[in-house]
DNA sequence: GATGAATGAGGATTCATTCAT
DNA sequence: CATGAATGAATCCTCATTCAT
């Protein structure tokens, strides 16, 4: 109960959608002000009263970007570390890859902007590392795995991946080339560190 | 004789020069032709006299950027394949750590905003290929060797590593990263293709 | 109540009228939107929240000077054909020589500029023609007067006078040179419509 | 000799004709220098060897339009005076008509524009006196026609054609509504000066 | 909380004109 | 005489932001 914050709620919910369509489809720098609060039929100064600066809306949709893409934290299901770690990484890409285009460039572009964002890279290396050390838990890993690089690696080449994705859009499929990725390299990237039985 | 080409020539270059550190400081659109052409010391129409706009600055500018990253073909004077595709792959890279991080920035910004640079990903895959075909025809490598996988795979790291680097800035050191990935991943990647004595 | 509405039109009307002075005075190209928001005391942008751009301030301008032209619809009070058809012209002129040289010459530079004007022309000739009608209505012109054509050649003259005075200005009286010509040539013109008694 | 001459005459020349080529086809505040000289294949420089300021190729232009319009002394060959005005009226509308309609709005556009065209109407006026001059002269008109009066009236009507057929264009054929206006007008206006025999 | 009119610095671009070569 | 690089004021227009209602 609180009609009018629920409908605050709902003016911000769709000033942010909005804002997320259009920065999409036209990049950051091209979308003005105007064109977020008349494509939601909202006063610009509506806008002022959400939003301090323009500069807090991007803030605010990356938040809701780089949400997702590591929500799906990947249940270990079976005994195959090769096929988890795989499922992982075709799981990231997949996230990734079902948006449009535009917003991975917009990604990258804000992502890359400065090292302010460092934040999200640490965060995914982190998850790359705590799955190894599940795995390690579940004695299909070495104790001695150097977690910390794999991590690092794997995520590079997820990073240069999208990368290249944007670069070469209708080219190339981001998932099938994770998939030959893991198919090609993973067993030997993985074999020495593999509990044999 | 010529003072005045000469002079003209000059101009351009200045302007190009200028623009280059401005952008590479700034970003591309934070940068104003009345900023270039202050910092230049140049007159505002000067600058319409050598470019009808801005955008065909940055286009200038791309030129130039992407021409040095391939320019220096590795030369393959021994017999150990795996040393001549590290040292390509460290050269590569050790180009783009050697500009400023901005710099870097701006090409990862630069690069993934459409698909119409997909030429400069066809040239370095290219380039790869060239090197791998050069080591089969060496014997150092077997003609079997899927090169254009390896190729893509390769690059795909090295931008994975850029994109990384741009994102992570002072934590990481791009070169010593691709070192770390020569170590532990070429010998592995590579092993099934050498040719053995 | 209504307040910021009725500011907001004051803008508008502020804007119009000021624009409207300055061009009359220096004519379109030599006005700059700067000139006309400096001399309004109001702000540039506040301009382009009223027009989308320049042009569209000309058309609002042209919108208003025409109308008042056309709208004294003249009485017919007396019998005589001739002196109702006389002051129909003399009106017409003396609300255009009433206005400064000035205007008149935006005018004629307005309307020559292209046949997209051309409505105004046909406005007028049918303004002319329903007199006529009028006057045969009332039986004081013969049925088979040719309408049309006396319509498109009084006009013409019409014009020329104002041509004319655009080009004279101090040395030509417009309206005392319709009269001169109501004197010279109507009686012969109509003379042979007269309905005689 | 004069070589020299010669090549500078011609360049003059040259950068006048283009000058109202460019000019017709797109109106003098639309053609800048710069258009001028392109189109010329002449540098910028030289234009400014030749003229002071761009006002003064305009003035060099109106110069030779307005010349040729009453270049035509109009023969008087036979002995009625109808039809020897009528014949200057027409061949006075024809040299205009066979231009484009473009540039009759040019020359609407330039001559309304101040009173410092006047001399074009006085110099058409004169023209005018001394046709009818020379009809009383050779005894068609009578010694008490006005002549003054008469010519104003006449070239009144014949600029009211003109900026008309601006205004019209396509619609109106401005000889045909000449003769028109002789057919239906002239004898009416110059009967009570006509020499019967 | 919502509105939208007002703001004005800043953006890209044009162009007549000058002057050293 | 011819050249064309250099100039910079002026032009139209954009846009994030403020504030009275």
């Amino acid at each position: 109960m609180g009609k009018r914050e629920d409908n605050a709620i709902a003016t911000r919910k769709k000033l942010i959608s909005t804002a997320n369509q259009l920065i999409v489809q036209h990049g950051y720098e091209n979308i003005s002000v105007d064109a977020i609060v008349k494509a939601s039929g909202i006063a610009k100064g509506t806008f002022y009263n959400y939003f301090d600066r323009k500069e807090d809306l991007i803030f605010e949709l990356s938040k809701q970007r780089f949400a997702p893409i590591t929500a799906r934290t990947t249940e270990l299901t079976n005994d195959d570390p090769l096929s988890n770690i795989q499922r992982y990484l075709v799981d990231f890409m997949t996230v990734i890859a079902d948006s449009k285009i535009g917003l991975a460039r917009q990604w990258v572009r804000y992502i890359s902007a400065s090292s302010a964002n460092n934040a999200k890279w640490q965060f995914d290396v982190q998850s790359f590392e705590r799955l190894l050390m599940k795995l390690i838990d579940l004695n299909q890993l070495k104790i001695a795995t150097p977690v910390h690089q794999l991590a690092q690696l794997l995520l590079t080449q997820l990073y240069g991946v999208i990368l290249t994705w944007c670069i070469t859009s209708e080219t190339l499929d981001p998932v099938a080339t994770v998939k030959r990725f893991c198919a090609l390299q993973l067993p030997s990237l993985l074999g020495p560190y593999l509990v044999k039985e």
